[in-house]
RNA sequence: GCUCCCGUAGCUCAAUGGACAGAGCGUGUCUUUGCGGAAGACAAAAUAUAGGUUCGAUUCCUAUCGGGAGCACCA
């Protein structure tokens, strides 16, 4: 006889329709009622399994739950916006996904390590660098710095000699160069500045940012050791490792003898291996980079950079794409501004009523951020202004607008003991509830291991409905008895805690009033 | 040309082998705005096409059509 359903070692799959129970799975297996499990029930090949109403109303004081240090370490690569090219919505995505990620882990138990992997070294710098001192310009603020880097791709076009100036640039950034570092490092100030009004505004802290400048002397030892392994290869003048089952090998050094971001990538890799001995290593960046990352990882294992327990993820995260379909191009300067769109959902928030700054604020980002996490990590957004600031129907306010009707029904009470005997019979929309609020815990994992931040969003807004509809039906302040108004109030405390645990883990915010 | 990702309601998206494919927006009708109507109820509406594997396929495989991304010296 088992004592959960866990040992029965079946995967359980959730019923469709509520009349087929709680749980069911197809094929044979012999479960018997415990603690948990009221009855079960065979129906054409499935049997289905109801628990008992105790262990239902019992999981309202769990979640979400405590969890211990389960000793295991993560690495996470998010934002990373390149110095000198204002912050777009591509890294937006980054950001908000990789916080998530961040979120989530930290409270399965993980030992999370952020890094911010600023974009501050390479031919991009170059390509500056031959502008500013080409057109003897003071300007280094960002918008100019953007429209210099605009500029220069115009007349590459016509003219070959551009692109070579630049890698010479670059070429001079690297072997230390007095000016080209000098105006190198203050490029790298005013970026940063700017980034840091953004975070701000995003409410996003990484706890490191070491930026790809931070290796260059690390790729020294790369690239020494890629050669006297033997594992770096002479090709057209390149210095290149070759990948099993790639047919573009990585390129280590370029024939002018600068380095390109696979060298600084390894550099990283190795670092972040040696400094924190992760279970896994987290890579939030766009879909476009998967070969990129597969040279990587692929290099790195044949350099014996990462050890074997150590796991690699690309998150490949999908593109925001305009509304004709299209990819937003930054070199043809038409990018959207994203504190513009910040700032415009915040201004929207507070047209609709928002007590103070501080909640039109958590109301119009979180509304940008659950735009963001609700879909599917791969797969490419339409950027559509409307849709982002949605306030209604399937979105960040949405939930938030539920979270603060519970804290709003909770302030009306004094105490929070509510008791609810076993025996009590639920009505529908109590009951849609509780079969459904205990999954919290399962979701937060299934979100981690697949690098999914949607599921938690599918779930939250299914809660989030599922106490609407139960709202709307029944009274929990007046209700009929003793007993309903004590399982309501338990119900609604239930809710709000999981809805602000969840939406803290999505990096929302939720207000007590908005 | 080669490689990878994606085609689900009018639109934007869910659903990683399970039972009758879920939402939001939009459309139409409705709910004494009395615990917060940023809400709730009802209705119409979809798996690109053709095969295959399976007791069972939106999901896995093959082909076709359509869209996106990438293909060493940008990141």
């Amino acid at each position: 006889m088992q004592k959960s359903i866990k040992e029965l070692g079946v995967k359980l799959e959730h019923p469709a329709r509520e009349e087929w129970g709680d749980w069911a799975f197809y094929g044979e297996g012999n479960i018997q009622p415990d603690d948990m499990i009221e009855r079960t029930e065979k129906v054409g090949g499935f049997t289905n399994i109801w628990l008992k109403n105790e262990w239902l109303i019992s999981q309202l004081s769990i979640v979400p739950k405590k969890r211990e240090k389960n000793g295991k370490t993560m690495v996470i690569d998010y934002s990373a916006p390149n110095i000198a090219k204002p912050f777009g919505i591509g890294h937006l995505r980054s950001t908000i996904i990789g916080q998530a990620l961040y979120n989530v882990y930290k409270y399965l138990g993980y030992e999370v390590i952020g890094d911010n992997h600023l974009g501050d070294w390479g031919t991009q710098f170059g390509k500056l660098l031959y502008m500013i001192e080409s057109t003897k310009t003071d300007d280094l603020s960002i918008e100019h710095l953007e429209k210099l880097y605009v500029e220069f791709h115009k007349r590459a076009e016509d003219d070959k000699n551009m692109e070579k100036a630049a890698r010479e640039w670059f070429w001079r950034l690297e072997k230390g160069d007095g000016r080209a570092r000098e105006l190198w490092q203050k490029c790298v100030e005013q970026s940063i500045a700017e980034f840091d009004r953004i975070y701000e505004l995003l409410g996003v802290k990484i706890d490191n940012a070491y930026g790809e400048s931070f290796y260059e002397v690390r790729m020294v030892v790369v690239i020494e050791e890629a050669k006297k392994k033997q594992i770096a290869k002479k090709s057209l003048g390149a210095l290149v490792i070759e990948v099993p089952g790639l047919k573009t090998p990585l390129m280590l050094v370029k024939s002018d003898g600068a380095t390109t971001y696979a060298t600084r990538d390894l550099a990283t890799l190795k670092f972040r291996q040696e400094m924190w001995n992760p279970d896994i290593i987290i890579y939030e960046v766009g879909t476009e980079q998967a070969m990129h990352f597969e040279q990587v990882f692929g290099a790195a294992r044949r350099l014996g950079y990462v050890s074997e327990h150590t796991k690699l993820v690309h998150t490949k995260h999908g593109l925001y794409l305009d509304t004709d379909g299209k990819k937003f191009a930054t070199r043809e300067g038409k990018s959207i501004k994203l504190e513009e769109v910040l700032q415009e959902a915040i201004k929207r928030a507070k047209k609709l009523g928002c007590e103070d700054d501080e909640t039109a604020k958590a109301v119009g980002i979180g509304a940008i951020k659950y735009f963001d996490l609700s879909h599917n990590v791969q797969s490419d957004i339409v950027f559509d202004w409307e849709k982002v600031m949605a306030l209604e129907g399937n979105s960040g306010p949405y939930l938030q607008y539920t979270f603060a009707r519970t804290q709003s029904v909770l302030a009306k009470v004094q105490g929070s003991m509510f008791n609810v005997q076993s025996t009590y019979k639920f009505n529908p929309e109590e009951m849609a509830i509780l079969r459904w609020i205990y999954r919290f815990e399962e979701v937060v994992e299934e979100a981690a291991e697949r690098f999914a931040p949607n599921l938690l969003c599918n779930f939250l807004f299914e809660l989030a409905q599922r106490y609407n509809t139960f709202y709307n039906k029944h009274s929990i302040l007046q209700a009929e008895s003793t007993s309903s108004r004590e399982l309501r109030l338990l119900i609604t405390e239930a809710v709000g805690k999981v809805l602000k645990t969840g939406l803290g883990l999505l990096g929302i915010e939720a207000p007590d009033r908005m």
